[in-house]
RNA sequence: GUGGGUAUAGUUCAGUGGUUAGAGCGCCAGAUUGUGGCUCUGGAUAUCGUGGGUUCGACCCCCACUACCCACCCCA
């Protein structure tokens, strides 16, 4: 028997629903702070994310969808959400428009080559937002509080923003350098990880979960306390908008992201429960990556949020989303003859909006009141019997368990009344 | 890429080296006369993950593969 591919995963009927509910609520926080929606191919010229994500990152090394097409060309199944957006920023020339451009990508699909695990899969969805021509921290904190906005709307609980600034191309260096002078000095206490990442990405060491490193990590030097002028500026006045607004963050010193475009800003949602130091959302800002990727010089900015640990938040949290219902009114005959009628009266109902169904299996009348409850269906409309004689249909309220008899021809308007 | 665990009906799980593999839930059908959610009764459904091997004989023992769950790395 053929089975999905390893790390991928259906979207059942039982919970489309939920995620149909997480999609409005990200499509009305988005419209409502003035983005728009951008969707981008599933697939991109691998150079892309190998300029754009960086060429020693995890993602691009080890993580990505390669092959090679039947034109010879190399392609790569999106591993982010970022590169290709910015892609079709340029390509497209948007930053022609009045700037800044405000874009969102809803649940689209991402694809890295991993060992899944709870909270991870080869194939996930991710929600995103990008505002790209907006150099001003009011950008960076219009982002996280939409975000927080979102997340809050949907019932999540006790999610906090965790804010760092990793500084730019003009003060990271320096810093750089401070923080593997520091660590040098402490190199022989390091897990073996982080002695390669001494040269690879000393920031990484910022971050190891290892206790010894851990221990040293918390006298390192600070980059808050290194930044150049402008990133220093930028950073506080990201925090004061944030207070003034009243959006909850932490800052976090330790926070590094693992794509290589990130500049000033950085920020993360951690899981709240289930399972901790697992990451909801990632973003930043990425002032040179539009250069680097042939574009214009222009400032940007977003986030991405994995759709499959919002629902895997949600379910921690005992939330339950308001899921639309299947059926309100089913149609039921009381014999095979009846059925071309009750037909009728269902397509009836569809046509003025009325979510309505009937029998298709033949059951009896006994098997379509059962069948009519277990799909949660509030009205049976009775179509046959004697009132059939007299142009009627008998309709029980299946909560009430009252019935009364109406004129079939008046159907549609008893329940749109 | 590395390490641990698991793989039996739609589902959650029992089970024994030896003729017909079980339960709860779900599904389907009944419990006289045109009706649901509770209760009762009956029924269907499993090449016991795939491929090898050991054995007179394996679902139960061994090996490989695959997938799933969990952890590391990294990330959403």
């Amino acid at each position: 028997m053929i089975q999905a591919p390893k790390g991928t995963k259906d979207l059942l009927p039982q919970n489309s629903g939920a995620w149909q509910a997480v999609e409005m609520s990200m499509r009305r926080c988005a419209a409502l702070a003035g983005f728009r929606e951008i969707r981008t191919p599933v697939f991109e010229h691998t150079e892309l994310f190998q300029r754009g994500v960086g060429d020693s990152t995890d993602i691009v090394q080890k993580e990505m969808y390669t092959f090679v097409d039947k034109g010879k060309r190399s392609i790569t199944l999106k591993p982010e959400g970022t590169a290709g957006v910015v892609r079709a920023v340029i390509e497209n020339k948007l930053y022609a428009d009045p700037l800044p451009v405000k874009v969102y990508y809803l649940n689209a699909p991402i694809f890295r080559y991993e060992n899944p695990q709870s909270g991870r899969l080869r194939e996930h969805h991710q929600f995103g937002m990008e505002c790209f021509g907006a150099k001003e921290p009011s950008a960076d904190a219009e982002l996280i509080t939409v975000l927080l906005g979102m997340l809050t709307e949907l019932g999540l609980r006790n999610l906090t923003v965790h804010i760092n600034s990793i500084g730019c191309p003009e003060c990271r260096p320096r810093y750089h350098e401070l923080l593997k002078a520091y660590l040098k000095a402490n190199y022989d206490e390091l897990c073996p990880t982080c002695k390669e990442r001494f040269e690879r990405n000393p920031l990484r060491v910022l971050d190891c979960k290892e206790e010894g490193c851990k221990k040293i990590a918390k006298d390192a030097p600070v980059i808050m306390n290194h930044l150049c002028d402008e990133c220093a500026e930028h950073f506080a006045g990201l925090k004061s908008l944030l207070t003034a607004q009243g959006t909850p963050f932490k800052i976090d010193t330790h926070i590094v992201r693992g794509l290589d475009y990130y500049t000033k800003t950085v920020f993360e949602i951690i899981m709240q429960s289930e399972r901790e130091g697992l990451a909801l959302c990632g973003g930043g800002r990425y002032d040179s990556l539009v250069t680097q990727l042939d574009g214009p010089a222009l400032p940007g900015v977003g986030f991405g949020i994995g759709t499959e640990r919002i629902m895997m938040e949600l379910l921690s949290q005992g939330i339950e989303l308001p899921v639309e219902s299947v059926c309100d009114v089913f149609v039921a005959n009381l014999s095979a003859d009846d059925r071309p009628q009750a037909f009728q009266v269902v397509s009836c109902l569809r046509d003025k909006r009325i979510k309505a169904d009937m029998d298709h299996v033949g059951r009896s009348l006994k098997a379509q009141f059962k069948y009519a409850g277990k799909i949660g269906a509030r009205h049976v409309v009775m179509v046959g019997g004697e009132e059939a004689l007299r142009g009627n249909v008998k309709v029980r309220d299946m909560e009430t368990r009252e019935e009364c008899e109406t004129p079939v021809n008046d159907i549609a308007a008893f329940f749109t009344k």
